[in-house]
DNA sequence: CCAATTTGAGACACTAGTGTCTCAAATCCA
DNA sequence: TGGATTTGAGACACTAGTGTCTCAAATTGG
């Protein structure tokens, strides 16, 4: 019964997958030919381990939200305080912006994507109501409102490293700096 | 040689244009039988009026910005405190947001349309600057990364009134206040 | 080095969507 | 009302992309 015909090798499979994030957030709609061709690899061999668009783009958002989820925990320690911890996660989500930017478009409804997703907004939630009981989010702001926010400014600090006018460091401290204290202030 | 064989009836055309913000709002992949469905009218009537899809798209795209353009326009005044004109701005298009989000995710590259968005972003740079001038916004911040934060407001807002935590006026006031003074202090 | 197995290339069938055309029926307006 | 004209419905050709298959050639590992 387990059809194992084709084990596909490990650097073909490396190949396709970096190529199809590369490719994926360059243009969300980009066809298999175009994955294939820049992954070196011929657009049957796609075909062989992935059997249809959607099992790729499935396989590659978890990637994507895994490795997000795995560099946020090895950026940020339990006992934290709340701030340091936004900070933390800013300095490791925001250079991977190139990678991931393409599932806020694809947006698949795999399970599995969606649970990795959940744990995010689970984690983000958390984070909000500990900058809340430590006070340096006010209380009547709605916590949606904040993990909103939150995301955005994960975007706009990533574009801004992209476009070059900021280093990703003076991004993470201008993203944690608006969402807090807003950009009326001098820095200090 | 003017080829003006067929002369689209008025309300034809206002069903056609309707029908594909709402349905090109909700889904940016929409097939033009889907449109010609939701606006009750034939396939062919689609394409008599707007030969491609990109036609139509593009045309939408222009009456989409104009109708912001104008929006902000009717809310604004030219001697205006530019904190005032910021909550003017979010007060006259977060109520669009459901008929305009579209635009950031087709970007058409017609050259009307990529006009009128100069115009807006023209009209963002100067109200930063007039934010710095009047000391509502520290010299020291990047002025993109303050616009993408303006442009980042407005979905969210929208966003949030979409989702029934937060009215049209809280929203607004909301928007500004996160972006002057952040979200640490409560609300006075 | 040789046998097993993956890969590349191309042919193929299939689907979905676009854009054109025609003609009967509905609609408008003079 | 009656003639002109838009509209709806459907047929049609065309394109682009997906997914399957086969077979010769390259690669791997024993």
């Amino acid at each position: 019964m387990s059809a194992k015909k084709h084990v596909i090798r490990p650097a073909t499979l490396e190949a396709i997958v970096e190529a199809a994030i590369r490719v994926l957030n360059a243009n969300a709609g980009a066809t298999m030919s175009e994955i294939a061709a820049q992954a070196g690899v011929g657009r049957a061999t796609l075909h062989r381990h992935f059997r249809t668009r959607g099992d790729l783009i499935s396989t590659i958002g978890i990637r994507c939200i895994e490795e997000m989820n795995a560099a946020v925990r090895a950026e940020t320690t339990e006992g934290q305080p709340a701030v340091d911890r936004l900070g933390a996660m800013f300095r490791a989500v925001i250079p991977l912006g190139d990678r991931y930017s393409f599932l806020g478009a694809d947006y698949t409804d795999d399970p599995t994507t969606r649970q990795g997703y959940e744990t995010q907004l689970h984690w983000a939630e958390t984070l909000v109501e500990d900058l809340k009981d430590e006070g340096d989010i006010a209380q009547d702001i709605p916590s949606p409102w904040v993990v909103a926010q939150i995301d955005q400014l994960v975007w706009t600090a990533w574009n801004a490293t992209a476009e070059g006018y900021l280093t990703a460091d003076d991004a993470t401290e201008l993203a944690v700096r608006t969402l807090i204290d807003g950009l009326r202030r001098e820095r200090p």
